[in-house]
DNA sequence: GTCTTAACAGAACAAATGTTCGCTAAGGGG
DNA sequence: CCCCTTAGCGAACATTTGTTCTGTTAAGAC
């Protein structure tokens, strides 16, 4: 999600830049030498070629030698996609939906989530669910937010999951802390207790992975 | 942010897609028909072209005739990315950081954050804060979440604003409503009451647009 | 003045890449 | 049998694209 500023660069390479990143945004692959030469005003190859050297030693573009609009924008390439598909609602008095590899295939779901990678951290397996309800708000998250969970039913001291409280039939989301002889379940809302409960009262169903909330 | 699921197509047909799509993220640029050859396992051009000409019937790509690696992956390039500036912080206790032209050269801030453009819902001008502290748990706003802004001093009815109290000296995150004679600024946490003041005393920083947390 | 470096231009060549044509094979229907 | 459709192959040709070489210009330093 992040990418650092760089070196600053003449005013023909920040065109130039400018320019590559324009293009692949508008027609989904990146543009010749010839392009550019034509998008920036240029009138010879070579300059292209100058200038592009000095873009990829600076560390802005990687260039793939002898391939065809083998320009690779390194400010781009670093944020990559996830497709996270959307595969039901968590509300605090059900059990959330159990994945399967039908719900894997994307292709398959009605409704996929994109979203830049670093959101999942380049993990497999990540699955959406929305938030209905405001029943969740020690866990600082609003009816409507998107709850990314990756599914696993062990998570380590301090993450935040997902946890099926057995007898009081309802889902939360908390910190999950292992204790002598109980687990420590702390909200994200610091001004909130944590409870205590049985390890056999749990259930595990998902490490709470990002929350994305749109408002306007 | 959401692509809905499209035709059933061919395992061959499927290959493809997901090679084209496996071969853009690793390599930042199309792969050509004869990558496509050679990373499916065809033997020909020809039945490359026979098999692109279907999926683009059929909506998963759009070739560009005659252009070397002009096939652009539709469900790849119909959700945009935008880049947003962060610029500061905002914590309870001061204003935050006003965006001036400076700010919104991309280069020159020293981070961006790129997030998937209906985030922002193709706005212009948005820009990002990270959230210090935990004083903003009335708007479900965490230490550490990351605050999707729109520069703007004035916001309709119900939207969530950044506001600025002058007697009390601090931000705080509120949706805000108009009645006669004052300004009602209720919380996101439906538990908490909202507030009243009189209309000279805030000042509308910017228009909340989403709130990100990465949690693992 | 000369020399060096950076930046640019133009042209030619080599390689990558897209397109098209003719053909084959399999299956189904009349 | 023939015809049609679908799916695939191989080769040739045309076009796009990358690379390299030579030369020019401009600016700065000595």
């Amino acid at each position: 999600m992040f990418a650092k500023g760089m070196k600053t660069l003449s005013s023909k390479q920040q065109d130039i830049v400018d320019f590559i990143r324009r293009f692949l945004v508008d027609s989904g692959y990146p543009p010749s030498i010839r392009d550019i030469v034509s998008g920036c005003g240029l009138s010879s190859t070579s300059v292209v070629d100058y200038n592009l050297k000095i873009l990829e030693k600076e560390g802005y573009i990687r260039r793939h030698h002898e391939v065809s609009r083998g320009i690779e924008l390194l400010a781009w390439s670093s944020v990559l996609r996830s497709q996270v598909p959307i595969i039901g609602q968590i509300a605090a008095g059900e059990p959330i939906p159990v994945p399967t590899p039908d719900t894997w295939n994307v292709t398959a779901s009605s409704e996929i989530l994109e979203v830049t990678e670093d959101l999942t951290r380049g993990r497999e397996g990540v699955y959406a669910l929305k938030v209905r309800g405001w029943s969740m708000v020690d866990a600082l998250v609003n009816d409507g937010d998107i709850i990314l969970m990756q599914y696993m039913n062990v998570v380590e001291n301090g993450e935040m999951a997902a946890i099926w409280l057995k007898a009081e039939k309802e889902v939360t989301l908390k910190k999950v802390y292992v204790e002598p002889g109980r687990i420590r379940l702390q909200p994200a809302n610091r001004a909130m207790r944590p409870i205590y409960t049985d390890p056999q009262n749990i259930e595990i169903q998902g490490r709470v992975v990002a929350i994305i909330r749109q408002l306007a």
